[in-house]
DNA sequence: AAGCTTTTTTTCGAGCTTCGAAAAAAATAA
DNA sequence: TTATTTTTTTCGAAGCTCGAAAAAAAGCTT
């Protein structure tokens, strides 16, 4: 049963709807939040004014942005970006990145690191993790930065209470719990994301307009991940990071898998499925290893030069991503696809194939309507999503009143 | 951007907690109430002698559950039955139902009617729906009820806005807006479902023990439907009522389907499909009427005696719903399935089938700890999930504080 | 049967919070 | 320098929940 909403709920609710305003847009004055989010004047002037002096916000002084209206003007409130900071990592095949991120939500510092992902295992993979994030934190202790959270993101599946890596492609190990190694270590709450979920975060983020409630993210790479936002929320899966679209069953029995099993979409659209549709080799074939971006080109560009065995790998592929949207239209209705990653190179041959097998689908009844936005990096996105998935958490520790800033980061330390 | 929260905000969702507790059990004292919302017994004390007042609740005296303890006896509070009432219309293949139900949910009276559905056009179709309730409605007149809302479940897509069937198999009709017309008729407030989803709103008021936060309803019958219930949220499509699992692809471009694409999965599961397969049809056969359950009985009974081409339809359907929920798996994670609809009845059959193919898909990896229960009469379930739709749809508007109860009923009445 | 014990329910004052109105502040315009 | 305009703060009123205390309603004891 949901538990009675008490006074101080009340409170802590309007100062989270404010440090959402701030987060969503650098900077807003008290006249904008009030109007945002329908308090009065005063309560948002109580609310800001203690959470200044609680160090959670600042003013932005000397700030005229450029047209001087009659009366008095409005002065801009933002983030303390001194506040707190978070680390954002991403773990992806053969590297590893560390980003220190201020409160603002400013990249600070970053360092990157080549990694033979693969030969790792489990501890071993850990500690490299551990060491990037420590590069970065040594380089920048003397500027005072002590992060409060690191957010991992990996490609694989990951636990639904963020603690392990269940499985990923990178790496032979399985159930890696990355969490409780990373929070040991630098003595903060750490958390293990899906790289897909943390692309659809940080769509959201990125561009509210376009992805605002209802979206797929379609990641194409050498795996087929996606990330779902319905109804403005993350929907990830019920015990893991869930939306394992690559892994909804194309044709029965099918072509093999690196997952094990038959006849995944992923067993037909990704990279390696590509090349060995494309050099002619059997859906029996144990998929190689990971295939480079520029041999993946490479198959692009003789597709888009001849009706080849290279283009109709595409179709193929195109045709397996079709029938799987249709699939998933069925149940979630149609909504944006974003396709996301190196795979958004080769778009413009998939494309047709896709909305062809879509629009034979009950699920495709407005195939034609469905729009498709690429966008082929997909690391900023990965870090961007890290990053909010982070500072949205030191938000919620930081909307509770009476508990000041730095009692908050105290509890903090100690833990 | 959400809305801040505001002072009667605060009272108005602890008096809709107060309201969930006594909708989930008939009664239950002050005390209860406070343990289970963890409000404090002033304020419950607080809120339901207001809501005396107002006649939503009453105190059931004299009811001594038979223990005598020591000490001031609790006093029971319940719902008060002649609040209000609403009406839960059930239209499915040849039959419209109607039943009056009190605030308490309990039913009252039903009407229960013959129709050729298939044969009437939109227009008369709303108005039998509408004829059916007139008739509850004037043999209860004399007693003093007048419903406040009415809410229709239909075998079919309803559109989001819960305004029109968007499409049904039980009348070549489409979009049909039942709710304006039943709102007119009657002048309340209206709604339509998708019978799926009434089935999953059902189960869980039924067995929240089994049916907590996450499952699927599975409906067997003419057609396949689903309802989902997904972080103890119904999921419903973002533009209609979603969950068409029956319309997901088992074989790309495969058997006919009764929606007039090509391999849905009901294509293969359907009843239709079943005597198409097991009279040794082509898959290519336009789908013939619609099937009596006495008929598919016979198929069963066929299937179960002998390992002919009847025990091969039930195989190949079993497959079909095994592979989709394999699928589903794998964007939603494995949860308890409950087989609902005449189809349920031949689930001995079909289980096996349908373990072996979820089985054979990624999504499936615990296959064997994936639980079904059957349930084979769906009627009883599509109008508690109605009932309860529409009566949390009007405790939603007696919980605002301030407005007292007669003012809730006159607004229904003018509007 | 009267008083005691136990448990539930109500009452009452304290402490928050939000809101509207009024006041104060800070700029431009005249 | 004064008036005007707009933003922000201040202040009192009203509403809500809470804990403590009081009242109510039963069984238990002597």
């Amino acid at each position: 049963m949901t538990v009675g909403v008490r006074h101080d709920d009340l409170r802590r609710r309007n100062r989270a709807l404010v440090l959402t305003a701030l987060r969503a847009s650098n900077q807003r004055s008290r006249t904008e939040i009030a109007n945002l989010t329908g308090l009065s004047n005063s309560t948002i002037s109580a609310i800001t004014s203690s959470m200044i002096d609680e160090g959670v916000l600042i003013e932005l002084k000397g700030n005229d942005s450029g047209l001087a209206r009659r009366g008095r003007p409005q002065v801009a409130l933002a983030l303390n970006p001194k506040l707190a900071s978070v680390v954002a990592v991403t773990l992806t095949l053969d590297h590893v990145s560390a980003v220190l991120i201020d409160y603002a939500g400013e990249a600070v510092d970053e360092d990157v690191q080549d990694l033979a992902t693969q030969e790792l295992e489990g501890q071993a993979l850990i500690e490299a993790v551990i060491d990037c994030v420590r590069r970065v934190l040594t380089r920048q202790r003397e500027n005072g930065y002590h992060p409060s959270r690191i957010a991992l993101a990996v490609q694989g599946t990951t636990s639904s209470d963020s603690s392990s890596m269940l499985w990923s492609p990178i790496t032979p190990d399985e159930n890696t719990r990355f969490a409780p190694a990373l929070a040991a270590a630098f003595g903060v709450p750490a958390t293990v994301e899906n790289d897909c979920n943390m692309i659809t975060v940080a769509l959201k983020w990125r561009e509210p307009a376009r992805y605002r409630t209802d979206f797929f993210a379609v990641m194409l790479s050498d795996g087929i991940g996606m990330g779902l936002m319905v109804k403005g929320e993350l929907f990830s899966g019920t015990q893991s990071s869930g939306g394992e679209f690559g892994h909804m069953i194309h044709i029965p029995d099918g072509a093999l898998c690196r997952c094990g099993k038959h006849g995944c979409i992923e067993a037909y659209a990704g990279n390696y499925a590509l090349i060995r549709t494309a050099r002619g080799g059997s859906d029996e074939d144990v998929p190689g290893a990971v295939v480079s971006q520029v041999e993946i080109e490479k198959l692009a560009d003789a597709a888009r030069a001849s009706d080849g065995p290279e283009r109709a790998a595409f179709v193929k592929a195109g045709r397996a991503i079709g029938f799987g949207l249709g699939s998933l239209f069925a149940v979630f209705d149609p909504a944006p696809v974003a396709i996301v990653g190196p795979g958004a190179l080769a778009f413009d041959i998939l494309e047709q194939p896709i909305r062809d097998a879509i629009a034979r689908t009950a699920g495709g009844k407005h195939s034609a309507a469905i729009s498709f936005e690429t966008e082929p990096n997909e690391m900023p996105l990965i870090r961007l999503g890290c990053a909010m998935t982070a500072l949205t958490k030191v938000d919620a520790e930081i909307i509770v009143p009476g508990l000041t800033t730095e009692k908050v980061l105290k509890r903090r330390k100690v833990a």
